[in-house]
DNA sequence: CACTGGCACTCCAGGCAGACGAGTGCCAGG
DNA sequence: CCTGGCACTCGTCTGCCTGGAGTGCCAGTG
């Protein structure tokens, strides 16, 4: 059914689209990708394709657009990933390399990605589910409040404060402050809450509604994967959608304030791989014309969290996919020597 | 020069505009407020506000327009701050009243004034300079890392790594946490610098370059302003501004990422009072059909930071600012509660 | 003297017709 | 199976016109 040249159409269609976001015609095809054939041939292929479904035109006197099947089957057979150039890498690296804690790199991070691909970047803190426990700090704020902290491997900080039922000792607090951390430290979120749940039968009936208080807050803190960090930039990039703004660019900025929608398009943190989503397969209305390029980072073979960029449906995948995936694999390098 | 009739006029186009985007004629001035006069009239005093730079008009054969000029005086004289309403207070309290830690106060305080204002919000961290030190944490991370923790009376939490010279003995640490809080602890930022300072001396020789280092990585945090943090939500909004997009929205996305001018524009953070700035006065040139609303907030007297919201110039300024002045209270009367 | 009604003028917005051109589908011929 | 040619469609651009809103000015009036 699909011809080879068929697909090299598709191809060409693609490609010119991208690059002059006009409807494309047989015959300017024929012109500026040698297919070897005629205008009259494309003509007859492209026919093939929009019966296909791969490409649409806009008017009955109109030249060709892809649609997003045809996107897909661009992005899945026809082109590949392509690499940054030599300077790219080396800019990303020094640009990197300059950060001085986390936020400083999940901020670089997000703006770099932003300018590489003229398009919105998003990226996610690392997963704290994923994450292994360095420290847990008790600290005592006033008689009966207790501040907990929680430091992890890639430099996050969570801080929680415990309101306790009764006034607490140093003692105690340094006593469960060094349970706690002999239990924990080193070992990963998921692993530990058994561990610290069992912990509180270890303490006299007298100290048990302050430590279960406590570990319950801990406990908390380890599993609410809830509150799962995203930043942003390059919204200023939206403007190149097109010129039809209002009713293209509205919906896409009220989806990206929306963080639970943020997180749900970078996909389900523990798929590392390179993941392309086109127009409606992100399963949301506004984001219709949209795409989402993301894939997931991390120090070591598995992925921490995930990073990518939002664009137009006509945008330049092989590129994109590059930048995004240059990316991840620095900041992943910077985490792992952190 | 300016009657009292002539400002009422002003009063009128203003109020006119601004509902209804579009500049405004004599004769639909005459019928919509009861001004005692004909339309003709109306025109005489226009021409003397076109004269006196308070209106324009964009086209020879249209309505006025007002200039910056004529917002500013309608601000500073003609319009007063519209208070909410009760349901409108009492919405605002109980959703703030939700917030778990300052992170969420924050969050939900921008995403409120957004809301409430329709335009974009934006929320300065309270300052660290004008915070007060509520605890000073130093953990062991490895042998020769240290972590530091800073938490101030807002909640505030910072962290920073210190790479010391040499490893540090847990008695040492203790000591040094112990000397650091009991100089520190209910102070101001801004008045324990030379405390801390001084306080290197007391140690021997042997610990001082542990303890110089610490001691100035703390002093580092405390003075380093640079890194106030602003959060915004609401550009959505930003679609409002008119049908000649483009141009428009571009520009004050592009500033809006910019932390630097985003800072700038809420003003100075000494300044508690409310400031209105309007188009150009921002000395922005992408903000030049802008105006910003922002005033301080705090849990004292003195404001610990600012709030505010940027809207285009043509906005409801009265209603704008009594929905930034009640929400910086409320957010004044949480932070002081916790 | 201030206000009013009338009048001529300006100029933008929108509708309409026509020319143009890009692009297509189809068909007959190589 | 490919190609060139041809008729057709339809969107865009241009110029033109008209209607209407709004203005400025002027003479008249209390």
């Amino acid at each position: 059914m699909l011809d080879d040249r068929k697909l090299d159409v598709l191809r060409a269609i693609v490609q010119d689209y991208v690059a002059t976001h006009e409807p494309v015609g047989s015959k300017a095809l024929a012109e500026r990708h040698n297919l070897g054939v005629s205008p009259a041939t494309i003509r007859n292929d492209m026919a093939a394709l929009e019966e296909e479904g791969y490409i649409a035109q806009p008017h009955t006197s109109a030249g060709r657009v892809p649609t997003d099947k045809g996107y897909r089957l661009f992005v899945d057979r026809l082109a590949g990933i392509k690499p940054l150039s030599t300077p790219e890498r080396r800019a990303i690296q020094l640009f990197l390399d300059g950060a001085v804690d986390l936020d400083d790199v999940v901020g670089r991070t997000v703006r770099l990605l932003a300018q590489l691909t003229h398009q919105v970047a998003v990226v996610q803190y690392p997963s704290l589910t994923r994450s292994t426990i360095r420290h847990v700090e008790l600290l005592t704020l006033a008689p009966t409040r207790i501040m907990l902290v929680l430091i992890t491997n890639t430099g996050r900080v969570e801080q929680r404060v415990i309101e306790g039922p009764e006034p607490v000792g140093e003692n105690l607090l340094a006593d469960l402050r060094a349970r706690i951390n002999s239990i924990v430290v080193g070992k990963r979120f998921a692993d530990v809450a058994q561990l610290v749940q069992d912990l509180g039968e270890s303490f006299t009936a007298e100290d048990r509604p302050i430590v279960t208080t406590v570990l319950a807050t801990l406990l908390d803190t380890l599993v609410e994967q809830q509150e799962e960090r995203v930043v942003l930039a390059g919204t200023a990039n939206l403007t190149r959608f097109g010129t039809d703004f209002p009713m293209t660019i509205r919906p896409v900025l009220e989806a990206l304030e929306e963080h639970v929608v943020l997180l749900r398009l970078l996909g389900e943190a523990t798929e590392p791989a390179m993941v392309v989503r086109i127009g409606h397969e992100n399963m949301h209305e506004g984001l219709a014309a949209t795409s989402v390029v993301s894939v997931g980072y991390g120090s070591g073979d598995e992925a921490l969290a995930k990073l990518g960029v939002l664009g137009p449906t006509r945008m330049d995948y092989p590129g994109t996919m590059g930048a995004v995936r240059a990316v991840a694999r620095y900041v992943g390098q910077i985490l792992a020597e952190s």
